[in-house]
DNA sequence: TTTGGCACTCGGGTCAGCCGAGTGCCAGAA
DNA sequence: TTCTGGCACTCGGCTGACCCGAGTGCCAAA
């Protein structure tokens, strides 16, 4: 699992990286390119290590002339010329070298060159490379770190910690933030809630212990007794207190045959609609900010935002983008790398946070492929970090 | 109460109308057109009334060439002429007298011409005067409302009621829509939970007559006996139960008092963190779709569309905008008439809905001034009367 | 008061020409 | 073998000239 994602075949012999099956589309690159990511990322290797097979010897400065472009074209929004290159970094050879490196990287499909006069642009593919081996993410400042600690801190209540969470990020980043609410399946049942409206009527309130409340009406097949009711709460809290949602149907299954037949059809009832709110992920939420920060996408804008601004209104879209984040670490997604085409210009670095080592939940920022990875990614890492405790703490 | 906003005091002795204050913005025009609009809306006023003074005789015709430009413009999103208009519309006129009307028209800032070599395109006040008194709310069709009902009727939950009603309303209007949770303020008190987390740790679960549930935690003092719990949790329900709630803290004011002393600051604190949130209305929330539709403002978008977006991610600025709907009738309010600057060149329809006659929240659409307004005034009023219908059946 | 006619305006599109950034290639130097 | 300076070449984008046509305003006549 070392490898570097869909390297072009056609230099045979030279870029000899151990590529994966070739496959048509996006989703082999991803699969290939998630853990690398993550793991490099999270080391922050900056290719001390020893040169791959598929890189040359003189790699060393092709490298660098790469990460430079990177770093200039995410400043200047503008391809960069071989010329400008050697001047704002001190690589201490001409331009007619660098352009000799450059045309090496275009070959090997790093860099893109728009028109045959202009300067070049990363791919993709440029950008991954960046990523997994170019870059260090670029943690917080200590300023930063208290603001977000700070900000984060005056929340009074689960939606207040996600909506606080998800502007915070937004606005680290000046990009489209997406904050996931912890996932009933990892969260435990602090409490289950039964009360009457109406005689046949209940209103079921759970509790986890992340904080989040979710309720439901039931409508009972015939009217259910007090006691029944006191009943029934106390043995479900009995059973599912503490234990994790998943595990809770096989643990009350038998709870109706306890009841005396009469009440059987409701306990049923309200047990069928419990196991529905656990098991139906569309139990999933997801929030959303920073989406003026779109505009800031290019001069092209007016063409990509649209599919983007659609995605994000898809609730469905959104959810799937963060369940493909990896477990453990941090997941960048690149350009096409990305399986939902709206996005295909844009990058989607994710990762999980949660109160403990496990993650209960997966948070996200989306921006432009042109975007500044280190940074965003340190950004990324420090919220989830924190809203992990500040979740642990409540 | 019957003028038209702003006119232009260039023409005197002409537009004859009892004009307001002619104040140096949008305020001033909002505050007076806002009720005109919602009576006049709601009646559907095609100006068969003895005709104002503020509109000469030959008006009926000059009216009929307002409404064709309106009309013609929203549909093209191009400067229209008076050769074209003739052509699409039997006006019965020549080109050469409708020129006649538009310089009129122009005169009296109706309507205005981008380029000396162009057509014409409404002003502000051009829609204003064709929403008052030209166009007749376009009622859904049949099967639009049957879809429309068919469509919010799956809903389970309170949350779900909104999010499936702010979907159904952008995509009937194609343009971005808001609803506002049913207000607390406005509601009735269902049920009051109160659930021990840890010894001296509470959560607070309301739930209103609208299905709106919110949840506290509350930190006491000290520890809270079960007893004093249960106790405490009846005496709530018996007072506050059905009340509306900006009437509970008078009602359960005293209750600290029937308490030992021991447990007083705990039921105290209790009280005070439920005040709050009844209190702050920060508890206001709001829930936008449609803004991928932005995309469709027009070709200057991109200049546009920015601060739309940052309208529409500050919430406060959501909630004043729709808390300037009047609690009776439709409000209207169209391009600088919007206090917020961002929204300058933005209408927003919005009305009110409520399960019974009382309206319990608002609910709207925000879309380019250039639009389609006997349609989404129409889609926007059958879909409150549906959502009140839902909500008064749950 | 309406209409046809007419001169006028001016935005937008097309085309040629220029400029300059940037390239690729090659021959010579290290 | 690798780097470098030089040089010819490309081509996108800007500028200015030009034209076209939609649309107007005005005027005189019906």
């Amino acid at each position: 699992m070392f490898d570097e994602p869909e390297s072009d075949p056609r230099p045979p012999g030279r870029a000899s990286a151990s590529d994966g099956p070739s496959g048509p589309k996006a989703a082999p690159a991803r699969a290939v390119s998630r853990p690398t990511a993550a793991q490099r990322a999270a080391a922050a290797v900056l290719a001390p290590e020893p040169s791959r097979l598929d890189v040359r010897q003189l790699d060393e400065r092709k490298l660098s002339v790469l990460r430079a472009i990177v770093q200039d074209y995410v400043g200047t929004e503008e391809p960069v010329g071989s010329k400008a290159l050697v001047e704002r970094h001190n690589l201490g050879v001409s331009p007619a070298t660098v352009r000799n490196d450059m045309a090496t990287l275009e070959e090997d499909g790093y860099i893109h060159q728009p028109h045959t006069s202009a300067g070049r642009i990363p791919t993709d593919k440029g950008y991954r490379l960046f990523v997994d081996r170019l870059a260090e993410v670029k943690p917080m400042s200590a300023p930063e770190r208290r603001a977000i600690r700070h900000f984060l801190d005056g929340a009074v209540d689960l939606d207040d910690v996600v909506a606080r969470t998800v502007r915070l990020l937004a606005q680290l980043t000046r990009q489209v933030a997406v904050v996931q609410y912890p996932s009933l399946t990892r969260s435990t049942v602090r409490h289950v809630e039964l009360l009457a409206l109406a005689p046949s009527k209940i209103m079921l309130v759970l509790i986890t212990n992340t904080g989040r409340v979710e309720q439901r009406i039931v409508d009972t097949p015939g009217p259910v007794g007090e006691t029944t009711l006191a009943d029934l709460r106390a043995r479900l809290n009995a059973r599912a207190g503490g234990r994790f949602f998943p595990d809770v149907p096989a643990l009350v299954e038998d709870l109706p045959s306890s009841f005396e037949p009469a009440e059987r059809a409701n306990v049923t009832t309200v047990l069928s609609t419990l196991f529905e709110s656990l098991v139906e992920q569309n139990e999933e939420r997801i929030m959303l900010a920073g989406t003026a920060n779109l505009t800031r996408f290019g001069h092209d804008f007016p063409l990509t935002i649209q599919p983007v601004l659609e995605a994000l209104e898809e609730q469905v879209v959104l959810l799937r983008l963060l369940g493909e984040t990896a477990d453990a670490g941090m997941t960048v997604r690149i350009g096409r790398e990305n399986e939902y085409e709206g996005l295909n210009s844009t990058s989607v670095v994710s990762v999980g946070y949660g109160s403990g080592d496990e993650s209960v939940a997966k948070l996200g920022v989306i921006g432009p492929t042109r975007m500044d990875y280190p940074g965003t990614m340190g950004a990324v890492r420090a919220v989830a970090r924190y809203v992990g405790q500040i979740l642990a703490e409540s």
